[in-house]
DNA sequence: ACCTGAACACCGTTCAAGT
DNA sequence: ACCTGAACACCGTTCAAGT
């Protein structure tokens, strides 16, 4: 019943993936040894390793060797499986522990969710039709307010600023370098080879730069940092 | 051959969304009127009225009125067209006139993007599979790499930070407040009411301006802002 | 009760045939 | 030459039937 991925884990995935929402299909007495949890898993394995476009309920219920159709004895729908891993994903985003400065607390926050997205890409594109809020990334927000508010924001001000530094970060994990990053910079840099030096002067003369700049993990920072020296700058202002 | 949905075009949609790149399928002499460009626009009304899980072959060909595999005549498959349309997308942003400081004129510049992005927010899903590089986009990046470097940023940083901001805005339009923001703030305060005090205390506390945010336009501006705030200040810094 | 195959209404795309 | 229908290998899901 554990992932075959090794991911960080902020708690043992078990009990709470198996747990349904109210609303949600009930758990059958098992005849073949499967569960909510053992479905998600499966899921989870696949969507890493092949993509949303590749999953199917047919490939996942190939992959546990039962018809498809068992499988909508546990969930209602794929939609209904889809949250739910979204639901479990976002439950093993790591919150850092609570240490040093506001600006420190938020950074390592917003690093944390990072790299959790990143091991799960899938999670990321299947938040495009979702508005993020589940109990997991909730534990997430919670940190983060308390950080923002122990800074000395207003209420207001505090969830305006948390939901943009939430924003950028799934941002840079859907549009920054992905798996293909040295694919995407070799692209840029046949794209921008071609372009008429008169028209496009600025970029010309950067395109050495502006290719590297697609393989860059270091702009994530470098626009973090940045969010959090604005938020300074008006924590300052008052 | 124009599009059915007023939209701020940078140029007459025309003969450009015609134009094949080189390894595309040719464009037939149609006996039935259809072009490289009709098909373009047929399919961008779709995309942007019913969104991208709604559009398939044989619906396009449908709203043409034509047989599905008809299409296949001008682009070599799905993935072609869909990579026309980015490219056709991308053609219509906005690129506002190079006017006041740097920090105006980027702020301009990414106001345009996410204007351009609301309006076909069928080309933002698409971006999740593609790299960010066409022709249309490249505009926007010369006039962006020349307020920078205008500013004094060296090629180096002024790549990263225009990347960072053209992330930042895409995100926004891909996770901001979308067509459902008053469902979304609407689902928030229900997920946030049904949060324990005890564990959640900062986000109980701020439940209401929480589920606010969800649907807040300004936050992008702030995020924009503070962006443009940490930039200033390493230019300051040198 | 849990599980399943057949069937339905969809896909993208190949390929041979129409005009 | 441009256009098309049938066919193939896929989907998600309903529904009646198996155990």
């Amino acid at each position: 019943v554990s992932n075959t991925k090794a991911t960080k884990l902020s708690r043992p995935a078990g009990r709470h993936l198996a747990a349904a929402p109210a609303d949600a299909a009930p758990a059958p007495d098992s005849r073949l040894g499967l569960s909510r949890a053992r479905i998600l898993d499966a899921a989870f394995a696949l969507l890493d390793r092949e993509g949303l476009d590749a999953f199917s309920m047919r490939r996942l219920a190939d992959e546990l060797g039962v018809a498809t159709m068992t499988i909508y004895g546990y969930f209602r729908s794929k939609d209904e499986l889809l949250d739910a891993v979204i639901d479990a994903g976002a439950a093993r985003i790591v919150v850092a522990e609570a240490r040093g400065s506001w600006r420190a607390r938020l950074r390592q926050l917003m690093l944390g969710l990072r790299d959790s997205l990143r091991e799960h890409p899938a999670v990321v594109e299947l938040r495009l039709e979702r508005p993020i809020i589940s109990p997991g990334a909730l534990r997430l927000t919670e940190a983060g307010m308390q950080a923002l508010r122990d800074a000395g924001f207003t209420k207001h001000d505090a969830t305006r600023a948390f939901r943009m530094l939430f924003i950028y970060t799934f941002g840079f994990a859907t549009f920054g370098p992905g798996r293909r990053a040295e694919a995407d910079r070799e692209q840029t840099i046949t794209a921008l080879s071609a372009l008429p030096t008169d028209s496009y002067p600025a970029l010309v003369e950067s395109a050495g730069e502006a290719a590297d700049s697609m393989a860059d993990e270091t702009v994530f920072e470098l626009g973090l940092d940045c969010l959090l020296d604005g938020l300074e700058r008006r924590l300052e202002a008052g």
